[in-house]
RNA sequence: GGCGCUAUCGAAUAAGGGUUUAGUUCGCGGCCCUCUCAAGGCUGAAAUCCGGGUUCGAAUCCCGGUAGCGCUACCA
């Protein structure tokens, strides 16, 4: 019988997401809920040392906001699960909550045989890397090494028996086994197979706080959380070999997980990996919300700058993934539904803050004008409280085509709320001279006598202009000029029909004696 | 340095040995539309990292080189 399909997106709270994290959850999410399965969010916080307070409030809003809501691990009230109920039966959800249960899983290796204690200092081990380096050599800790050094295989057993009873100074290591060849199948990446001698013996359990490391929590956990796939970045393909020798240790084999491997996100220009700087020097956002460090380093957030939510998913979803077709705009429920491991990009993706615009302006395009006016009512306030929604709808929808994001519409809309103050001194220079003083007063005349006062109608004033031989741009900027205080914007036909005709000869007249 | 992963226009990618004159989207250029700015339509430039091999045939499979990326902690 097929497993239920699990998976867990299993991040460290030492800061905030950066949206790698967030496509990794996504494909996580997308992965089980296209399989009708479960996705569990567990916070790996095993590193005391690196916990950042905040961090693990700021991954989660951060998933609710791509509207990922994981099925296990969090409960409505958007908290990290600390008590086992029917829905979260592997509370806590939190490592550092569950540190009781990993010590006995380490004991139990070296019980069998496939694991040791290690009594060697920090310093000792940093004066053998530091030599080694000293000979352009690398320390490591394995099967040529391990002989040497000081542990429960060189030591004697009641001196060992001395250590772990009176010292706190030790670890447990895996004892990776000699010369083997370790054969490993990735769901994006195909088969790998690695001479286990090239693998260090990494510590999995630390005596002095009473905490796993990565690997071993990592592999307790996913065993007993029945995850079925393990679907996370690159950066851990070196350690799959250590995964495999693990649960072959344990006995697990058979209900070990499958992997997936993603590639990175690398920055837009130039080499390396995507990192925050990058956002800072060329202008866009890395984390999914603003964050605001310890020292009080502000860093942008998609969020705040304006992004829709969904375009931000759909953007992450199309970096490093494809559906095979041509299209390209995808609800986070169509996601769902063709997401496949099998057409992730094995290589890295190089991250484009143009892209990323361009799919925000679609959203902008197709969201409902309703939506959109009330959008623009939460974040404007009193200053737009006296016009209707069907006035700020046709604003926003005659401007809809000229922003990318929502937040641009405040300044771009601005004349339609409040008479221009000032007109641009280039434009007034370029159009306001030769003959259009004395003409515009006649284009005034026929404004005021045009009924009813519709676009259809509006547009006659070209044929005025025309039939008289009168510059057309020259008219039309200046009735621009008078309507919006500068020389861009929409059609002015357009903008008069939303202004209505009292307040475009209201605008014209002081445009008129203003300038003469 | 060692180990691993990766390699198609500037960017994201498609093409799963022949349908390829290598397609699409973003960006860039041009033209059209036009009262400005957008949007839109049309259009242009632009890529299979290099070298071997397998094959009747290679972007596609294999090997080598090169480059990029990752890992090389009592971090994750």
């Amino acid at each position: 019988m097929e497993r239920r399909r699990r998976v867990r997106f299993a991040p460290s709270p030492t800061g905030p997401l950066h949206m790698g994290g967030v496509r990794t959850a996504l494909y996580n999410y997308l992965y089980a809920k296209q399989a009708g399965g479960d996705f569990i969010l567990r916070i790996e916080d095993t590193d005391s040392q690196r916990f950042v307070p905040g961090a693990e409030e700021y991954i989660i809003e951060s998933l609710r906001w791509c509207g990922i809501f994981p099925d296990e691990g969090v409960d409505e009230n958007g908290k990290v699960v600390e008590v086992a109920s029917e829905r979260h039966p592997h509370a806590p959800y939190r490592q550092s909550q569950r540190r009781g249960i990993y010590r006995k899983y380490a004991e139990e290796l070296v019980e069998k045989g496939y694991a040791y204690y290690a009594f060697d200092s920090t310093e000792s081990l940093a004066a053998l890397r530091a030599e080694a380096e000293a000979q352009k050599k690398t320390f490591t800790y394995n099967w040529e090494t391990r002989g040497t050094l000081c542990n429960s295989l060189t030591l004697p057993t009641d001196e060992v028996a001395r250590r772990l009873a009176e010292t706190r100074d030790w670890t447990i290591r895996f004892k990776i086994p000699e010369n083997r060849t370790v054969a490993m199948d990735d769901l994006i990446r195909g088969h790998i197979e690695v001479n286990s001698n090239t693998l260090d013996d990494k510590v999995l359990w630390k005596r002095a706080d009473e905490l796993p490391t990565y690997h071993l929590a990592n592999i307790v956990d996913d065993h007993l959380m029945e995850i079925t796939e393990v679907i996370r970045g690159e950066e851990w393909l070196p350690s799959l070999p250590l995964h495999y020798l693990l649960y072959e240790a344990f006995g697990w084999q058979d209900s070990q997980p499958r992997f997936a491997h993603l590639s990175l996100l690398l920055k837009p220009d130039g080499k390396g990996k995507l990192s925050k700087r990058d956002g800072d020097r060329l202008g866009f956002p890395v984390f999914p919300l603003r964050w605001v460090n310890a020292e009080g380093e502000v860093s942008r957030g998609y969020r705040e700058d304006g992004y829709y939510p969904e375009a931000f998913v759909n953007m992450l979803a199309f970096l490093g993934w494809n559906p095979g077709t041509e299209q390209e705009i995808f609800s986070l429920d169509e996601l769902v539904k063709v997401f496949s491991l099998e057409r992730v990009v094995k290589s890295g993706a190089r991250f484009n803050p143009d892209k990323a615009k361009w799919f925000n302006q679609e959203y902008l395009r197709m969201r409902p004008t309703a939506q959109l006016v009330a959008d623009f009512r939460a974040s404007e306030g009193a200053r737009i409280a006296a016009f209707s929604d069907d006035y700020v709808g046709r604003v926003l929808d005659l401007m809809r085509e000229r922003v990318h994001f929502p937040t641009e519409f405040r300044e771009a809309t601005s004349f339609f709320f409040e008479a221009p103050a000032s007109y641009d001194e280039a434009a007034v220079a370029k159009f306001w001279k030769d003959d259009i003083p004395a003409l515009i007063p006649q284009v005034r005349e026929f404004i005021a006598g045009l009924d009813p006062f519709d676009k259809e109608h509006i547009e006659t004033v070209e044929a005025l202009i025309r039939e008289n031989g009168w510059p057309m741009g020259k008219v039309m900027n200046t009735l621009r000029l008078f309507l919006v205080g500068k020389s861009v914007g929409p059609g002015v036909a357009d903008m008069m029909a939303i202004l209505g005709k009292d307040e475009v000869l209201k605008r014209i007249d002081k445009g008129i004696t203003t300038l003469q």
